[in-house]
DNA sequence: GAGTCTTTGTGTCATTTTTACACTTTCCAA
DNA sequence: TTGGAAAGTGTAAAAATGACACAAAGACTC
């Protein structure tokens, strides 16, 4: 095996990348992680992608998303699921995109296919102003994004899809919220994934019968209106829930 | 636009393969299509793996699995869904493998990663003496698989999963089944898949309230038994439901 | 400090869905 | 004719869902 681990260098693959679809809650809507290109000169293509760039050939998929992530912004230690691979041969050959890639790459014209990742952050710990790269990323509401760089467009519905599912089966919304939160923030999380209405009761009861919240004897301060509750998400408790196998919310 | 068609020729690419995982139901248990590599001389490794190859440039990843599924089988316009991307930089290094790769490849040691697929066929439509690769392929029984070349015995598993999941939301499973088949082969079919009892009584009436099976007037021959009902899947009841929009079973 | 605004928080009832459970029927073969 | 083997069938209790409306709390304004 040794003389196998000198066959693979640590070079760019020219044909693989990663990109990552990193969702946050303001908590008002979806919004997600984008960086600006700025402008582009030819004719006019979307400034809009997705993070992402190129696998080093020593290094799993997984990895790769994490690392390219970490570079763009600086998030670390971020949980990163896989959407799927994006190989269309023309992926990349919109004139706009081509002149960037030209820019930023060894090889621009290499066919290359991607493997997107998704993830879940709270948006507070991402603050577009802290990594040197940020001045160039921001958060942009999902539901105002009408194009993207590339397929990223593509990849970023797919990512929703995956989301939504998702969030049927396991209780991940937790990862979009603050510490605190209150159930009508929550449920308004549940709302934006989801893309439909759910009703404020049936929504607070069907949640709370998880017992994965904990009450905090806190409240809201300074909203003009009657304060909420503050909630926080119970690690011990889901641990256990998981554990034993649960498999729909039923949203 | 045209002038990158031409960038793009059709050969190889050596970093990216696909491979496909064909399930298959012998109206027992849940089976999958493989290929038999034949004695593997050095260190013995698994002799068998899943059909996939190299993909081209000018291809797309669907493309890519009809087409080596095709070329290994002979199946046609089957329906594949991607399960995801493989990519540890080291997938490809048993020593068995490699020596296996050095027989079918330009550049063995190119690093690869790979897209798997899944499909569903009924078992009929595929006998391994049709095509002419097809000595070397065969069904064989999922559980029974206890390891395979490179990294398709984690594909495999990804696949059964992705599998589960999939048929509880929507009824493919009767792109496993002949076009006749009784509800206790249906029964023993999601049993298999979800590999777990379903109650029978249960089972019945809820497959049935769906309403997407016909009831062919008409009874099994020749067992030495009750004779069950034939049935056949509506596709026509089945296009109105999904265009509803249904969601789940909830099995 | 009275009134207004805004959002929180709560319960019930009707309907549907789920789960658990056992015996008779039909055909083949001996 | 009998025995074996799987098919086929109903009910009742428990749980989940969906629909729906009003009082309480605090902030702000005048």
């Amino acid at each position: 095996m040794h003389n196998n681990l000198k066959k693979i260098g640590s070079e760019l693959n020219p044909n693989v990348s990663v990109d990552c679809v990193i969702f946050g809650f303001d908590l008002e809507k979806l919004t997600v992680l984008v960086i600006d290109r700025g402008e582009i000169s030819a004719e006019k293509g979307p400034r809009l992608a997705l993070p992402g760039n190129l696998i080093y050939d020593n290094e799993n998929l997984d990895q790769a998303a994490s690392r390219v992530l970490d570079e763009l912004t600086g998030l670390k230690d971020i949980y990163l699921e896989q959407v799927g691979a994006f190989g269309d041969p023309f992926r990349i050959h919109k004139e706009s995109d081509r002149e960037w890639l030209k820019s930023i790459r060894a090889q621009p014209d290499a066919r290359v296919i991607t493997v997107a990742y998704f993830s879940l952050v709270k948006i507070e710990d991402y603050l577009p102003h802290a990594s040197s790269f940020a001045k160039n990323a921001g958060w942009a509401p999902v539901n105002e994004i009408s194009e993207l760089a590339f397929d990223h467009f593509e990849i970023l519905q797919a990512a929703k899809e995956k989301l939504k599912q998702k969030i049927k089966i396991q209780p991940i919304g937790f990862n979009l919220l603050p510490e605190k939160f209150t159930l009508s923030q929550l449920h308004r999380l549940y709302e934006s994934i989801l893309d439909k209405p759910l009703d404020k009761r049936n929504f607070r009861r069907k949640i709370q019968k998880l017992n994965i919240l904990s009450n905090l004897k806190e409240k809201q301060r300074g909203v003009p209106h009657k304060p909420s509750s503050l909630y926080e998400f119970n690690e011990e408790k889901y641990q256990e829930l998981t554990q034993m196998g649960f498999d729909n919310f039923g949203f």
